[in-house]
Formats: C-alpha cells, sequence, structure tokens
DNA sequence: CACAAAAGGTTGACTACGTCAACCAATAGT
DNA sequence: ACTATTGGTTGACGTAGTCAACCTTTTGTG
C-alpha cells in the first residue's frame, strides 16, 4: 500500500521534471517556463483575471505575480487594461499571439504525449487518464 | 483522441506545477527543492556517482552540476572524496542526514498520496500506478 | 462627510539558481 | 614527450521570486 504510494511519488517526481518547461520546438512560436504557460492559462480560463489571480494560482505573492505579468506583457503576450469597476484593479487578457501560441503549444505536446499514449493499450490508456484526473481534482 | 491527450497534458502540467517543491512539512526534516531531491535520489541510485553525472539526469551543465552539489555539501547532504581510480573524478555519496531525510520525505509524501489514493477506487488506484509507470518508462 | 483601514499594484534591495566561457589538473593517445 | 580530452571549478552574467516600503483607490465607520 505505502509502497504503492512510494512508487507513484517517484513516477510523478520524473513527470514533473521532465514538463518543468514548456515547448513546441521552433514552429515561429515562443517557448514557455511551466511558471509561464500556466499564468497564460489562467489569464485565458478568468474572465477578467487580475494580477493577485494569476498569483494565487501560481501560488506567488503579489509582487511576484507582477513580475511574471511584466515580462509577459513585455513579449506582448498579455495586454492590460484598468478595471472599469474597480480602478485599482489591473484586467489581464491574452494577445491574439499568446492564443496561437498556447494552441500550438497544446497541439504540439499532445501530438508527443499522444506518441507515448500509442505505445499503451487502449483501455490502460483511458485508465491513465481517468485515475490521473481524478488525482488532480482531488489535489485541489 | 487528441483531445485525451490534451486534458492528459492539462493534468501533468498540473502535477508538475504541484510538486515542483519537496517536504515534509517539518518533523526534524529538511524541505528540498524538486532538483536537489532528484540530485539526491540520483547519488543514491548511482555507486560512486560522478558530478556530472548528476548533471546529465538533472539536464543541466557541468558548471550548473557543480553548484548543486556544492550547495548540498554545504547543507551536510552529500559528502565528496576523489576516486581511487582517476583523481579527475569526485565520487559522491549520501550523509546519513540525507538518506534520513529522503526517507523521511518519501513517506511522508506517501501518506499524502496515500490519501488522495484512498480516494479512489482500489482497481482505478492499481490502473493509474500501472499507467504513470508505463508512461514514466516511454518517456526515456 | 472625513478619516482611518484595507486592498491592488509597483519598485528597490536582496537572494537563489543556472549558463557561458575561461581556466586548472589529471588522464589518454600516439 | 607532447597534445588532446575529460572532470571539475570559478567569475561574470541574466533570470526569477521574496520582502518591505510605498502609492493609489476603495471601503468602512463614527
Amino acid at each position: 500500500m505505502t509502497q504503492q504510494a512510494k512508487q507513484l511519488y517517484d513516477s510523478l517526481l520524473t513527470l514533473s521534471h521532465h514538463f518543468s518547461s514548456t515547448c513546441c520546438d521552433g514552429n515561429h512560436c515562443e517557448e514557455f517556463s511551466l511558471i509561464d504557460y500556466l499564468a497564460l492559462r489562467s489569464i485565458q480560463n478568468q474572465p477578467h483575471c487580475s494580477i493577485q489571480t494569476v498569483g494565487q494560482t501560481l501560488g506567488f505573492t503579489k509582487s511576484g505575480a507582477t513580475r511574471v505579468i511584466k515580462r509577459l506583457e513585455a513579449r506582448a503576450l498579455v495586454s492590460i487594461c484598468v478595471s472599469p469597476e474597480d480602478s485599482r484593479i489591473k484586467c489581464l487578457s491574452l494577445t491574439t499571439l499568446a492564443e496561437e501560441c498556447l494552441d500550438k503549444t497544446a497541439t504540439y505536446q499532445a501530438e508527443k504525449i499522444n506518441g507515448l499514449l500509442n505505445k499503451m493499450e487502449p483501455e490502460t490508456r483511458q485508465q491513465l487518464l481517468n485515475g490521473l484526473q481524478a488525482l488532480t481534482q482531488h489535489l485541489k
């Protein structure tokens, strides 16, 4: 039982290391750190995402979040405007460049993962997917 | 199909972020970055591990590897001696402190993971484990 | 209404971490 | 012997995030 969990932990750490940076290998697309990628996705999923919201999803302080957003803005990946309701808050949104890059990256990585999955039995594959989704669900 | 892979990629990134630092929450034990933890495990698994070997398993340059080892040595987690066969090479080994910490950390994390696994069906659990191990195997 | 408290965000000083290039020492090849 | 190669170290550098202090805007209260 605990043995099972230790093996799982091992696999998870290996995977974590492997996916700690994210790219789509050239193809006129940006390369992202895991953090930057998750920040962009956080902005993508929230309608009027604030800077601190990004910080919370990443587990950063607000100053850290500011810096992440700053560099994404410098790369023309996010656009920033002031909230009409509360002028302290900044509303973040993705540029079309960012949308494209996220899409390309997801597709590229999905293909790579597909390559791995195809080496597995179809039902094992589905089981893995179900298991992982259950696991990430319970993480929250 | 690709949809499946994209979902999987999502889950993997979430997990990667979650496990990017490793601790056993006090308990008289050290807290590790993912890198430091993997470096220690690399040393643990290799009989007479050299510095560059660590660098290779982490995907670092040799200078990066030197720096990782240096800080682990400063924390009294690795001991270094010169290889009797080739005096250019340094042999790394874990101190007993490191052994203890790795063990405690693995146990602690395994318990946490067990908590998650227990929320899943027993067979789903085993399927997840099998699937993940297959996946990490194919990564190499 | 006024004024203090709270909340969003920014910035400077700092620390941690890894790369690059140049370097030293030791081994290997011829 | 003498050169090339290999393991390792170090200084200069760039990136990245924290902390604390700060500004600005909003909120809450007497």
